[in-house]
DNA sequence: CGTATACATAACTTAAAGGTTATGTATCAG
DNA sequence: CTGATACATAACCTTTAAGTTATGTATACG
């Protein structure tokens, strides 16, 4: 074992965090779209954008890790299928904070701090 | 104007894309959180991080460039407070997954796609 | 005036994200 | 067996993210 010295953690992120760096792509964000309308080849995938096909490949590799979908095996093709519970958790959290986003309360919390 | 040769066209993500981003992180995330029950000002926002006070800066500038906390100045503090606006869009971008995490809509779909 | 406090900004480093081209691998079709 | 199709993987490049230390700036305080 030659040195062991300078290890970087490297932690994994957490789930939340991955889910919403994978979302944080528009090209990912419509993948999740279309499989919404049902499973879809990689190449029906990568059909509608301006991008290589390993380009595409990466993107569906980061939506796997994110579990946000899975992979079958048909043949040559790797059909791809939504898995929305990372998005359930996604939403658990922000729903913590609809109290703040529905402008009233907002402006009834800013009214309070004010009147304090 | 010396070579306009090689534009790299730099487009500026989308709002989603932005906001997605801004919450892949646990500090921010935290942040948020610890604004939800009020202003603060960075060193308070800083305190419970084991992280410099300019990385807590950074971590403030992606969250106002997002649109999540908005900045006042006091004396030489700038409170931070929380908009929840994005989480509001974000909320919306999800919401129109929520029948495939309901689990028996999910299984449904998966015995119709059986049965076809 | 000078000094402490609260924060921002600059410059730098390391690592990861997102894209490319080139190539490898599994499956079908003849 | 041969070749085409569908996809993955490797190697590489460029940009951005996230952290650091060092320094600058505004405001309060004595």
């Amino acid at each position: 074992m030659p040195a062991a010295a300078t290890q970087t953690a490297a932690t994994r992120p957490d789930p939340l965090s991955i889910t919403f760096a994978a979302l944080a792509d528009p090209t990912r964000r419509a993948i999740l779209a279309r499989l919404s309308s049902g499973e879809a080849s990689v190449g029906e995938l990568a059909a509608p954008f301006a991008m290589s096909q390993p380009a595409i490949s990466k993107h569906l590799k980061v939506l796997e890790r994110a579990g946000l979908i899975t992979r079958g095996r048909e043949a040559q093709w790797r059909p791809c299928k939504l898995d929305a519970t990372p998005l359930q958790q996604a939403n658990e959290w922000l729903e913590r904070y609809a109290a703040f986003w529905s402008g009233s309360l907002d402006r009834l919390a800013a009214f309070v701090e004010e009147k304090k």
